[in-house]
RNA sequence: GCCACCCUAGCUCAGUCGGUAGAGCAACUGAUUCGUAAUCAGUAGGUCGCCGGUUCGAAUCCGGCGGGUGGCUCCA
């Protein structure tokens, strides 16, 4: 038998025979029980395959990403073997992982109960324990159909049909067998860290109009160590949930007669008018003027616009004097009347409208959630009508002012998208392969790292989107950036060139904080509810140690008070400890004890929201360190 | 909208087999004058989401509706 060459991770050549498994190779090497899967060449494959010519090898333990990757995989396949066992007559579908865990759908005509995942789960057990070999099998695309089709799983048989290979793997374990491209683990005995973590209907191929499946989610881990830990980060993750903390800090809440519309308390209400002023602040740096628009339009507007023909499902109407309104959901065609109530020249331009104004969008009762989808909010809404060849500079400004807000608000982690030409567009090609352009330079020159989300522009223009995670580790759009060539052309705006003919403006759509109502509950999130000082509807709670304090304790209220902080004073009849401990289960940054050592010394001492005490000290002392820390978190912005 | 689950005091949650509801925290009252995350005692607080059905009797079983949660689809 002839032998071959394999290339060990770190480099050593070993001659072995061909036909060797890799099992036998690592028994042999004395490589630890760990992996799961070996790469040859840069391709992962079970440890069962055979070695049948020169390669290099790399091992991948049950750890590392592909590795646990590999795991979860394998773990689907558990489960989906204990469910077909359990319930004959359930269909497989497909079973991919997704970060940390791993989903299989099947078909059933029963959802499956709490106590049915129970049953899974255990059966999974069971199933380990046997420490099944898995094993890989490759057949004609052909025999696999007819295979599946025997076992009744039609949608095995609608996915094989779909596949272009005439060669096809399937992966056995026990009597049980999937249509699968692999690696896997060797046998089921590895899998034993894991746990389904949720029932779910999904449709079939993720299209509305297919049945729906029933869907099981699950994690799977190395170790129950891992495993334990991933489930603990999931309940602090919770803790942060900003519907929880909303109620928690008295910022908002929620009633069933308003649904998905938030009623922000003074709080809460402090923190929004406090975020449009942060950005109200910036307009006046950035060329923005504000304006004030009309909440309700004739159809009519909406109807030029374009939003009766695409966004009516979201819209709210009112009819009244026989004549049908609209509830605005966006501010940009109101802006376009602004624009057109004169003739506009290009020295106008550009023209940057920015509008707080309220929207109102009808969302589907089933996705609506606190306050990162509502039915009623506003913007940070701005407008920017300019000539084309100005398109360039205002993105350069726009992703600058972006950056100043992100960092400010510590926005480190964010996926940027630049979703480029849809199926279905209005201009030509010319003009969007420049819009394109610019926009991709805007981002490259900015130094912004983006994915291209290749026909995903709205019809009207290409965009920019900037996606953040909420505690959850879900996506939310925050701020988005859209050129616009139509809108113009159905509002029939223009501006005198300066050689004296009439031009078509651009518009650009932009929001930075997105919508203030998701942007406050990321932001709640993204602090865990410990707002920076700027922003916290109380900065300072100055708190007696008894009442003999009561007058000191006053006057240092009023002196911060009448300094513009925002201070409350905690006189009651209560022990320091309870005082200190509801002031930090609020969150307030800056906790000013006062007992007798302070009165006689006419100081204070304060207390960080973390637990740091600071030396005792003057009020004006503490104004000063109160000054240099909103600086330090604005810069010069205020 | 679709699938599943949940809804008991302001909040977090008990409530067994169907026999008309309970705790902790919060609130209120009183006592306590206290030094950096919870002082003690007492009082009050409920149309068990709403409507209907089954039953001698429903928080509990069944149906409908509303709201919420996790997903899917949508949105972007």
């Amino acid at each position: 038998m002839a032998n071959i060459h394999v290339t060990l991770p770190g480099g050593k050549a070993l001659e072995v025979r061909s036909g060797l498994k890799i099992q036998e190779l690592a028994s042999s090497q004395g490589v630890n029980s760990n992996i799961i899967a070996a790469k040859v060449d840069g391709v992962a494959v079970d440890l069962d395959r055979a070695l049948s010519q020169d390669c290099s090898l790399n091992w991948i333990p049950m750890n590392s990403p592909e590795g646990l990757d590999i795991l979860r995989h394998s773990t689907a396949h558990l489960m989906a073997q204990a469910v077909q066992s359990l319930f004959p007559g359930t269909q497989v579908t497909i079973g991919p992982t997704i970060e940390d865990g791993f989903y299989y759908d099947f078909k059933r005509d029963k959802s499956f109960t709490p106590e049915e995942i129970e049953k899974i789960k255990s059966r999974m057990r069971d199933l380990a324990a046997l420490n099944l070999k898995v094993i890989r099998e490759e057949m004609a695309r052909e025999s696999a159909i007819q295979l599946f089709r025997r076992l009744g799983e039609e949608y095995k048989v609608a996915i094989l049909q779909e596949i272009p290979e005439e060669q096809v793997s399937l992966y056995r374990q026990g009597d049980w067998v999937d249509l699968c491209r692999g690696p896997h683990v060797p046998s089921t005995g590895v899998i034993r860290a894991f746990e389904l973590t949720g029932v779910a209907g999904a449709y079939w191929r993720g299209n509305e109009e297919n049945e729906m499946l029933q869907r099981i989610y699950g994690t799977s881990w190395a170790t129950e160590e891992a495993l334990r830990e991933h489930l603990t980060l999931l309940e602090e993750a919770k803790k942060r949930d900003h519907r929880r903390l909303g109620r928690e800090l008295d910022l908002f809440s929620f009633h069933p007669l308003a649904p998905a519309s938030p009623f922000f308390h003074p709080k809460g209400a402090f923190v929004y008018n406090q975020l449009i002023s942060y950005m109200r602040d910036l307009y006046g740096r950035y060329g923005y003027q504000e304006v004030v628009t009309p909440q309700i339009f004739d159809v009519e507007l909406w109807r030029r616009s374009g939003h009766y023909d695409h966004f009516r499902e979201n819209m709210y109407f009112t009819r009244v004097e026989e004549r049908e309104f609209g509830v605005k959901p966006m501010n940009c065609p109101g802006h376009t009347f602004i624009y057109a109530s004169k003739k506009r020249s290009y020295r106008d331009l550009p023209l940057r409208y920015a509008d707080f104004g309220r929207l109102h969008r009808f969302e589907k009762s089933g996705v609506t959630a606190g306050l990162t989808r509502v039915r009623s909010f506003s913007q940070d809404d701005a407008h920017i009508f300019c000539a084309p060849d100005q398109i360039g500079a205002e993105m350069a400004s726009l992703l600058k002012m972006l950056r100043v807000v992100y960092q400010t608000f510590q926005f480190s982690e964010m996926q940027v998208r630049l979703s480029t030409r849809p199926e279905h567009f209005l201009g030509s090609l010319e003009v969007w392969q420049r819009a394109e352009e610019s926009l991709a330079q805007s981002l490259k020159s900015e130094g912004i790292d983006y994915q291209v989300n290749p026909g995903d522009g709205a019809f009207y223009g290409p965009k920019i989107d900037f996606v953040v995670l909420d505690a959850l580790r879900r996506g939310w759009q925050l701020a988005t950036i859209q050129l616009d060539f139509s809108m113009p052309e159905r509002f029939d705006l223009t501006y005198v060139t300066p050689a004296g003919t009439e031009a078509r403006p651009v518009m650009i759509h932009r929001a930075i904080l997105g919508s203030i109502e998701r942007f406050m509950g990321i932001l709640i999130e993204h602090c865990a509810g410990a707002l920076p000082l700027w922003l916290a509807p109380v900065q300072v709670r100055v708190m007696t140690v008894t009442d003999q304090q009561k007058e000191y304790a006053q006057s240092v209220f009023e002196e911060l008070g009448a300094g513009g902080w925002r201070v409350e004073l905690d006189g009651r009849n209560e022990k320091l400890g309870y005082k200190i401990r509801e002031a930090q289960v609020e969150k307030i940054p800056y906790a000013v004890v006062i007992g007798d050592r302070e009165v006689k010394d006419q100081t204070i001492s304060p207390r960080r929201r973390g637990g740091e005490s600071l030396k005792p000290m003057a009020v004006r002392e503490l104004v000063e360190v109160l000054k240099a820390e909103v600086v330090q978190a604005l810069g010069e912005n205020r």
